[in-house]
DNA sequence: TTGTATGCGTTATCAG
DNA sequence: CTGATAACGCATACAA
């Protein structure tokens, strides 16, 4: 009993071939009463099979790459875990890289994974443009890969994503039926096709009910920081209040626009309205607790991984999943702001509330 | 080129034998005029070994183990970043399991991790008592451990973690100088060696200063979530506030604090000073931004990675890290809480904190 | 310094 | 259905 037992040590207790007991551990055919030897010799020995001989013999490496800008984003944090449990399934490992580990882009890491076959499939979270080279270097080994919410539409790796547009158009349905006429929204630069999408559902929602999005009311963060939102709000702040609702497009930007409107002394939502995207779970410890339209980002991760594994031959598939808008507190109706500046504190918050779907019906 | 060359193919065409080859990967013996060919010879087939194989021969499994109760953990997530650098550097895998990744405490995938000898290592970060079994397991088949910030007293594992008794006692020196007498503080429940430090170090240095602690200002969290920290936060002010500063025994409290602060109307820090621990990214969106004792997260991650590779037969040690204290927006002079609620913004905000260092020779 | 031979633990191929 | 045996790709005593 002091070193691992081997499926030799097994065979060889149950007085039967290796390849046979290798048969029985991979679940093909053996004899009633073999089985029935091997699985008591196996509980007996205490026998558990080496991974990485497996591996070897397989061909495999035994672990995926799952690279992102920074794995400290929270909304890539949720990701994970729906990896982490796809893969505690599989009994496969993971190498992580962040391209932006050390504060500048390298994805140096990943193309030499890539080169050395260092990883059985990959996940590229948030991919934008300049991915591309990379997923070409991917595609180009056959390496299975998928993308999860990438800023460009790819047709030679499976795409993981949700429907941005239903997202925007629930936050329309939202606002409108709050009574809302006047809304902004704030987006993402570049070519972030989310972005683009959750603004397009909100554009055509509102449009649906009557609601002209103005060309003014649209802005442009310079990035996806929740810094970035902040900066962005102070130029929005500087400006009187013309709106009665604000759009982020993250929930990242809109921690930073919260942060600078409670420093202005904006109140939320009786002033303006804050809606994000994403759901981020942090979301919930604001105040107010930010109004988001939460993607499942757990489910996400998982079927992002299993794509990975059952579909190493198949074609190349888009999973799309829908939205799904949680109300908190940073959403009321248009009509209470006004009601509440001027009378103060005289409605009750309910009948604001109740006088919304009227409102929804124009 | 159609098939990944390997060691035999690079020795073939170098005219050397395998084992000059592999003595040559590993910076082995190998005669100038061969390590010139042979360097060539794998440039020009693009050879790169593979480490599946590699760690079958070295008896490695080529992965380490990092546990956590949730990795959705904002803490962990800075830790995890430091692993990750470690872990590349070494070309190591990770596998990930969170013991309360469904909801509950479950370690079975850990111990079946250590029974097979799964992995080459194993990190528990923030490991408590109900850990110990898991420890204990590790510990019999010799498997490289190293807690990180755990909440029990280990000697025959490694460990890292943070001076935080020097954190409390950096928290009691900002306090006493911004003039604050009467503090408040709020720990974590059960055997929480860390919160019980950063609880002593702060009733050491208000003492040092002449300031007690009072017996009834500590309280008690029932957990160490937001949520906690709020339940804590709405029995505590129900009362009306007799301390002008409370210290939470970590962000996460924190955060759960200040919600309900917000939601009652407590300003801080004119009403309260808060302070937390951890120095968690997002306590600087808050607003007021939380003043934090940090600790170096990442830095403890890469410390713990690489403890598990370069001690594998060392002894066992206890990696001890300063912290700091990174002072936001939460706290303020106590001076000014008074002179404000009395005077209204009377005080400019210097004067108060001109008058710190006075108090602080006391 | 370099080459030879053997082991690492499984899986797969092909006879039996 | 089962049993030899050859890969899998590399590392390392040991001999030269």
């Amino acid at each position: 009993m002091a070193k691992k037992p081997t499926i030799a040590t097994v065979a060889a207790h149950a007085g039967v071939a290796v390849s046979t007991v290798s048969r029985y551990l991979n679940g093909r055919y053996v004899s009633r009463p073999v089985r029935q030897r091997l699985s008591e010799v196996i509980a007996a020995l205490g026998y558990s099979r080496s991974w990485t001989a497996r591996n070897l013999s397989l061909g495999r490496k035994g672990c995926i790459g799952v690279v992102v800008d920074s794995s400290q984003d929270p909304w890539f944090v949720q990701l994970l875990s729906g990896i982490e449990e796809e893969l505690a399934a599989h009994d496969t490992g993971l190498m992580l890289s962040s391209l932006e580990l050390r504060g500048v882009y390298d994805p140096a890491l990943v193309f030499s994974w890539i080169r050395d076959r260092r990883v059985d499939g990959l996940i590229l979270a948030k991919s934008q443009r300049r991915e591309r080279p990379l997923l070409r270097a991917a595609v180009d080994v056959q390496l299975p890969t998928v993308v999860v919410a990438p800023d460009e539409i790819t047709t030679d790796v499976q795409v993981v994503r949700c429907n941005n547009i239903a997202g925007g158009e629930a936050v329309a349905a939202h606002l409108a039926a709050l009574g809302h006429r006047r809304i902004a929204f704030a987006g993402l630069p570049e070519h972030s096709i989310d972005s683009r999408h959750r603004l397009r559902g909100l554009r055509s929602g509102l449009q649906a009910r009557g609601i002209q999005l103005e060309a003014r009311d649209v802005y442009t963060c310079a990035s996806f920081t929740s810094e970035a939102g902040g900066r962005f709000a102070e130029r929005f702040f500087e400006r009187p209040l013309d709106v009665t609702a604000l759009v982020l497009a993250t929930d990242a930007l809109a921690f930073g626009v919260m942060r600078v409107a409670l420093q202005r002394g904006v109140r939320m939502p009786e002033d303006l309205s804050i809606v994000g995207f994403d759901g981020l779970p942090q979301g919930a410890l604001f105040h107010p607790a930010l109004t988001s339209v939460s993607q499942p980002m757990r489910d996400m991760g998982r079927v992002a991984c299993s794509r990975l594994f059952d579909t190493l031959g198949g074609r190349m598939e888009l999973t799309e999943f829908p939205m799904e808008l949680v109300e908190r507190e940073s959403t009321a109706p248009a009509a209470a702001a006004h009601a509440r500046k001027e009378m103060h504190l005289v409605v009750p918050t309910d009948r604001g509330a109740a006088a919304g779907p009227s409102a929804d019906g124009e």
